[in-house]
RNA sequence: GCUCCCAUCGUCUAGAGGCCUAGGACACCACCCUCUCAAGGUGGCGGCACGGGUUCGAAUCCCGUUGGGAGUGCCA
C-alpha cells in the first residue's frame, strides 16, 4: 500500500507572488485535493535574514485568495528552509565521508583563469583528488560519477543528462552555509516529499538534485516539469518588463476565482468545448500527464475576458459586496456616497465591467457633486440644431412627472418621434448634460437613480452654459 | 559555446495513425438586438514551421532542418 502522495510548494522570498507561481501552486494544490494528500509549503531561502514575517504572510494571504487555505487539514507548513540549516551541513558531511564529496580551494577567478586555458566551460574537477581536509574559504564539491542520469517527468517523459556535462558544483559556500540545491534535497527527504511539481526552468538542475538524492541512499521523488509562462516577446515572465504580481491583479479587481480558472487552463484545457469550468470539475480532471510541453503565453486580454465572465455570473449581491473596497478610495467626497443608491446602480454596471476596479469610474457622476462634463463628448452632443430644444423641453417635461424610467423614456420617445428624429441621437445632449459622458449606464435608469432636484438642476446648467 | 526542453489559427488549447473538410475559447470583423456603451444571439476570418522517411493511410510515429525557450553562480 504506498502513502499518500505529499507534495510542495517553495515560494522564495521575492516580495511580490508571481502568476507564475500562482499557477504552480494551482497544480499542486489541486492534485493533493484529488488524491488525499498533502500540500507542504516551504518558504525557501537557506539566508534566513532574507526571510520576513510580512512576506511569510503575503504568501499566505496570496495562497488564502487563491483557495488554497492554510488551515485545510491538506495544508501542511510554513516550514523554513533556513531553520534546517544544520541538517542541511550535516548531510554536507554525510557525503564528503561516504566520498560523495570533496573540498576545494579555487577561487571564482582561479577556475576561470582554468577555464580559459582548457577552453572548457566552467569547474573541471581539479581539486577531485588533492585530498584537502575541510578549512576556511574552501568549499565542498559533489564528485558527479561517470555515468548517465535519467530524469523520469510526468510531463515531459524520460530525460538523459549524460553525466560528463555536469560539473561538480558546490554543496557548502567558503563559509559553511549550505546551497540551495543541497538544501532542496535534504528538505524534500525530511519533508518526505513524494512529488515534485515545479516550473520547467528546474529541469536542467533536476539530474544535479537526483545525483544528491542517490548519494544519500534515498529514492528520487517524481519529477513533474510544468512549462513556464511567457510574455508576447516568449520570454519567461519577468518583473522589470511584465505584470507578473498577483496582488496587483487583485487590486485591479480581478476575480480569484476568474484568475484561478484562467490560470489552469494555460497549458491545460478541461474536456469539453467551455473552458470556464468551476474548481471542483478542476480537481476531478486536471493531470500532470495532460499538460502541455511548451510554454504559454500569459494573456491579461483573455484572463480580462474570463473575469468579465465570472463577474456576471455573479449574484447582484455578491457582485455589491465584491464592489465595496473598490468604492471607498473612490473620486467622489465619502459623504456624498450612499449604499442605497449604488445598489440600484449596481445591476447597471455588472455587464458594462471586466474588473472590478472600472465600477467607481462608471457611477461616480451618481456621487459627485458636479461631475466634470467630457470636453469632447460636449463639443460632439452639443453642436446639434435640437440640443438646446431638447435640453429645455425635457427639462420642462420631467419636472412634475411620474419618475420612474418608463415614464422618463417615454417622454423623450415621444418628443423624439414627433420631430422625427432617433432616440440614439436625442439622448446624447441630456446623457453628457446628466453624467458628462456620452458612454455610460442606461441613461434613463442612471437619472431615475439621480432623482429628480439633481436631474433638473444639471440639465439647467447645461442649458445655461449653451446659451 | 555547451546541456536540456519545445513547436496545431494572432493567443490559449482539443487532438493517443483512419472519427480531421483539424474542434473550442480569447481577440478581431460583420450582422441582429438596442437610449449610449456593454451584455446576449448569429455568422465570418484564421492554423498542423519546413524537408525527408515509416504506413494502404500521418497533425499524430522516426530522422533531419529551421525557429523559439530555459539552464549553465560560493543566487534561489
Amino acid at each position: 500500500m504506498s502513502e499518500a502522495p505529499r507534495f510542495r510548494f517553495a515560494p522564495s522570498p521575492t516580495g511580490f507572488f508571481h502568476v507564475g507561481g500562482a499557477r504552480t501552486a494551482l497544480y499542486n494544490w489541486a492534485l493533493t485535493l484529488r488524491t488525499g494528500g498533502t500540500f507542504v509549503l516551504r518558504i525557501e531561502d537557506t539566508d534566513e535574514s532574507r526571510n520576513s514575517p510580512e512576506w511569510t504572510q503575503g504568501i499566505i494571504d496570496a495562497l488564502s485568495w487563491l483557495g488554497i487555505d492554510s488551515r485545510h487539514p491538506q495544508f501542511e507548513g510554513p516550514y523554513f528552509q533556513s531553520e534546517n540549516a544544520h541538517l542541511h551541513v550535516a548531510a554536507a558531511h554525510r557525503l564528503y565521508e561516504a566520498g560523495h564529496a570533496y573540498w576545494c580551494d579555487l577561487t571564482a577567478e582561479q577556475i576561470q583563469e582554468r577555464a580559459k586555458e582548457t577552453g572548457k566551460q566552467g569547474y573541471d574537477g581539479y581539486s577531485r583528488d588533492r585530498g584537502l581536509e575541510p578549512g576556511p574559504g574552501r568549499v565542498l564539491r559533489f564528485r558527479v560519477p561517470e555515468g548517465v542520469t535519467v530524469v523520469n517527468d510526468l510531463v515531459r517523459g524520460r530525460v538523459e543528462f549524460s553525466n560528463d556535462t555536469i560539473e561538480d558544483f558546490v554543496l557548502l559556500r567558503g563559509n559553511g552555509t549550505p546551497m540551495f540545491l543541497l538544501a532542496n534535497v535534504v528538505d524534500d527527504i525530511e519533508m518526505r516529499i513524494s512529488t515534485v511539481v515545479r516550473a520547467e526552468e528546474h529541469l536542467p538542475n533536476t539530474p544535479k538534485q537526483q545525483l544528491i538524492w542517490d548519494a544519500l541512499g534515498h529514492t528520487s521523488p517524481v519529477w513533474a516539469h510544468v512549462p513556464v509562462l511567457v510574455n508576447e516577446q516568449r520570454k519567461k515572465l519577468s518583473k522589470r518588463r511584465d505584470k507578473v504580481a498577483l496582488e496587483q491583479y487583485k487590486a485591479e479587481g480581478i476575480l480569484p476565482d476568474a484568475m484561478v480558472n484562467y490560470l489552469m487552463t494555460l497549458g491545460w484545457a478541461p474536456a469539453g468545448d467551455t473552458e470556464i469550468v468551476p474548481w471542483s470539475r478542476i480537481v476531478d480532471e486536471f493531470r500532470l500527464e495532460d499538460v502541455n510541453h511548451s510554454p504559454a503565453f500569459f494573456d491579461i486580454k483573455k484572463l480580462s475576458a474570463f473575469n468579465g465572465d465570472y463577474i456576471r455570473a455573479m449574484s447582484l449581491e455578491s457582485f455589491i459586496d465584491a464592489c465595496a473596497p473598490f468604492l471607498v478610495d473612490a473620486p467622489w467626497p465619502a459623504d456624498r456616497f450612499d449604499a442605497g443608491t449604488f445598489a440600484q446602480m449596481a445591476p447597471l454596471v455588472q455587464t458594462r465591467v471586466v474588473t472590478l476596479s472600472e465600477v467607481p469610474a462608471m457611477v461616480d457622476f451618481v456621487f459627485l457633486a458636479d461631475p466634470e462634463i467630457d470636453t469632447d463628448a460636449w463639443t460632439k452632443t452639443m453642436g446639434t440644431d435640437f440640443a438646446a430644444d431638447v435640453l429645455r423641453d425635457y427639462s420642462a417635461a420631467v419636472g412634475d412627472c411620474t419618475w420612474d424610467h418608463e415614464t422618463l423614456k417615454s417622454i423623450l420617445e415621444k418628443w423624439t418621434e414627433e420631430r422625427g428624429l432617433k432616440l440614439g441621437k436625442t439622448q446624447a445632449p441630456v446623457r453628457v448634460a446628466v453624467t458628462g459622458r456620452t458612454v455610460g449606464p442606461p441613461l434613463f435608469e442612471s437619472i431615475e437613480v439621480l432623482g429628480r432636484e439633481e436631474t433638473l438642476r444639471r440639465l439647467g446648467s447645461a442649458l445655461a452654459r449653451l446659451a
